[in-house]
RNA sequence: GCCAGCGUAGCUCAGGGGUAGAGCAACGGUUUCGUAAACCGUAGGCCAAGGGUUCAAAUCCCUUCGCUGGCUCCA
């Protein structure tokens, strides 16, 4: 029998039986290892670890530690569910059942029968029942022909249909226990590991994403190799429900909907208010020292507007109607984007190459008329202001610029408390590049540059091919919250576009006009948007600066109000934000008052306090931090009351 | 926009054909208090809106609106 060398991810190479499999490969390791392993990678390929290697390969093998033994591990439990929900419910038709980034589902059609909460539980237990039957995941290689009569026979005809698009002698099957499907696998090796299974929810979806094909059933789950994984898994779930800037944002007073006024349009209560308005000034002051011009644009412009910039043509029908006014086809449309507007600010004369960059800065509000059941909270409205900015300048200009707009958008997260975050480089698809609009040679620089940018910066990125807008490439930020969770914020977008179609110009250096490069930008995305992660970031708890109450002032009855207005009012002139709670309670009472609410600082006044010309220093969640003149307060917090730099 | 579930007091929620309920908040009193909820009382509702079934509808049915979870879309 041949050997083959299998190459090991700290490059020592074995030598091993044409034909081992993974398993063995994993066994001769380490009798852990083998007892651990979920999943196998081979030359870039996940496979199960039962096939058998042929030919010199380098490996990985994957456990519960590894995306690729998860990916497996919940794509078995899909299985897992398919059987169980076969065992329950004969005659139930399944459609595909991935794993997803957390967990699996998988959609079904159950013939009309309504599924609920209770059925639910009832599937998990089988599905438990079923996995401590140790069944092993059996690959099996089937013609077409065998394929479609197998699924004939059952009678799954969502099955037949992706049987269609493969082609013959790639179809494999996977079986366990009485549940055959039609799989690429990989799989586990046995249901056994799956010891512990929660389904989610049930919703709707679309067979194929085609909203003219029927709905099918889609059962969410997950499932963990221990039940204390599981546990801390719905924990989780757990926290994140009470950090959902829905609840909080109404529990703090910082911004409420209307029917009335319209579904999507948030209202911005005064607490959320001063918390926006931190923000912007924080941005503004940025901005000035990158060197951006702030502009004001209104909210509405004419129709023809749009149709230069292409925005009619392409969302015309699908966005808030045209406003009307006395004079007979005068048309205005509510601004979805500022950029057009922001290019009749660069033609309002001639620019030399000298000129540029030119930076136009502005917190823009813009209304864009989403599917009614897209919207949530802050974070998909209908109304919302985007700090954004456009940066006209040449094409050799667009790196340097890159690169100063990177700065800003880390300054941004690091000032915010994001200290995790990656990038995505959208590109072209290159097999398609017609679908885009500029020349190959601007595309290729940019491209390039794009990626030299965020890697002078350290960026971790991802290049992501087919991604970009039509109008350019561009770079969009991920950051990572307290929770783990992953949120697109910041973006930055060259585009050839716009400059074009408003014949922008500017003179070169050799007295040619030239067409000038646009980059969108926009640190925070939207300010509704950002404000909803910071909440669920910091559990509504804000970073001092941002803080919309950051001090309250408890007297300890109302023989002490006096003295307590006047520790406001010195607060005040320090332009540190505070509020006297002069109500007719207990001290005990304020301060759960104020604990609740999240104000960072109570003061506290008492007999003492008034006689030694003091403040009694309680700190939000941590408790009593003794007296201090007030003075030596505003001096020790100055820099967590102030605007970060 | 599509599918499913849900809409009861300012908030959180009970009640599921026969007089509309609780806690918190609000308001009025009493109390003047030292680090996470004082006590007593009062008021508060077209049970999302509209239509139907019924002797009788918050409750059952239909329509509309809104919210939630997905799907689709996202300049």
């Amino acid at each position: 029998m041949s050997e083959i060398k299998i190459t090991l991810p700290d490059g020592s190479v074995k030598a091993v039986a044409n034909g081992t499999t993974g398993y063995e490969i994993a066994r001769s390791i380490s009798e852990g290892l083998a007892r651990n392993a979920l999943s196998i990678e081979v030359n870039g390929e996940i496979r199960d670890l039962s096939r058998p290697i042929s030919a010199d390969a380098s490996i990985r093998i994957f456990t519960w530690n590894d995306k690729g033994g998860k990916y497996a591990f919940w794509h078995s439990s899909a299985h897992l569910l398919a059987e169980a929900l076969e065992a329950l419910y004969p005659g139930v038709k399944f459609g595909i059942g991935p794993p997803i980034e957390n967990g699996f589902y998988y959609d079904v059609d159950l013939n009309g029968q309504p599924f609920g909460e209770e059925d639910l539980v009832k599937v998990e237990q089988k599905m438990l029942e079923l996995a401590k039957t140790n069944s092993a995941f059996v690959r099996k290689d089937v013609s077409k022909a065998d394929a479609i009569r197998f699924f004939t026979e059952k009678g799954d005809p969502y099955k037949i249909e992706l049987l269609q698009d493969l082609a013959d002698g790639t179809i494999t099957f996977y079986q366990q226990g009485n549940f055959t499907d039609l799989c690429r696998g990989p799989h586990i090796p046995t249901t056994s590991p799956i010891k512990a299974v929660k389904l989610l929810n049930v919703a709707g979806a679309y067979w194929r994403g085609n909203e003219k094909n029927k709905m099918l059933t889609r059962i969410y789950g997950i499932t963990f190799p221990k039940q204390k994984e599981l546990e801390e898994y719905l924990l989780l779930l757990e926290e994140a429900k009470k950090r959902d800037h829905r609840k909080l944002g109404k529990e703090l007073e910082l911004f409420a909907f209307s029917e009335k006024v319209g579904m999507g349009l948030p209202l911005w209560l005064p607490k959320g208010t001063v918390l926006r308005e931190r923000l912007e000034q924080f941005m503004r002051r940025a901005q000035v020292k990158a060197g951006y011009d702030p502009v004001v644009t209104p909210h509405i412009g004419g129709k023809s507007l749009y149709v230069t910039s292409g925005h009619y043509e392409k969302y015309g029908k699908d966005s808030f109607q045209p406003i009307h006014t006395p004079d007979e086809g005068e048309e205005f449309l509510l601004k979805p984007m500022n950029c057009p507007h922001h290019c009749e600010i660069y033609k309002v004369k001639p620019r030399s190459y000298k000129d540029l960059p030119i930076r136009l800065a502005e917190f823009g509000t813009v209304y864009r008329y989403e599917q009614s059941g897209e919207l949530h909270g802050l974070t998909r409205v209908r109304g919302f202001t985007q700090d954004d900015a456009h940066i006209f300048c040449r094409p050799d200009q667009v790196k340097e610029e890159f690169i100063k707009v990177i700065d800003l958008v880390l300054h941004v997260f690091t000032s915010l408390g994001f200290d995790q975050y990656t990038a995505q480089v959208s590109l072209r698809d290159p097999e398609n590049k017609q679908k885009y609009i500029g020349e190959d040679a601007l595309w290729d620089r940019a491209e390039r540059e794009i990626q030299e940018a965020a890697d002078e910066r350290g960026l971790k990125t991802v290049a992501v091919k087919g991604e970009a807008a039509f109008y350019g490439p561009k770079l969009d930020f991920m950051v990572r919250d307290a929770l783990g969770r992953s949120w697109q914020l910041g973006t930055i977008q060259v585009d050839y576009q716009l400059p074009q179609r408003f014949e922008l110009e500017y003179i070169g250096s050799d007295n040619q006009k030239h067409r000038p490069v646009m980059i969108h930008r926009a640190p925070f995305g939207s300010l509704e948007r950002f404000v909803a992660v910071l909440i669920e970031h910091c559990a509504g708890n804000f970073p001092l600066w941002l803080s919309p109450e950051q001090v309250a002032v408890l007297p300890i009855s109302e023989k002490f109000n006096t003295y307590a207005q006047e520790v406001l009012n010195v607060l005040k002139e320090s332009d540190i934000r505070g509020f006297l709670d002069d109500r007719d309670e207990k001290i005990g009472r304020k301060i759960r008052d104020a604990e609740v609410t999240k104000v960072p600082f109570m003061l506290i006044v008492g007999e003492k306090e008034v006689a030694e010309r003091k403040v009694a220093v309680r700190l939000h969640g941590k408790g009593d931090q003794g007296s201090v003149s007030l003075d030596e307060f505003a001096r020790q917090y100055a820099r967590e009351f102030a605007l970060p730099v």
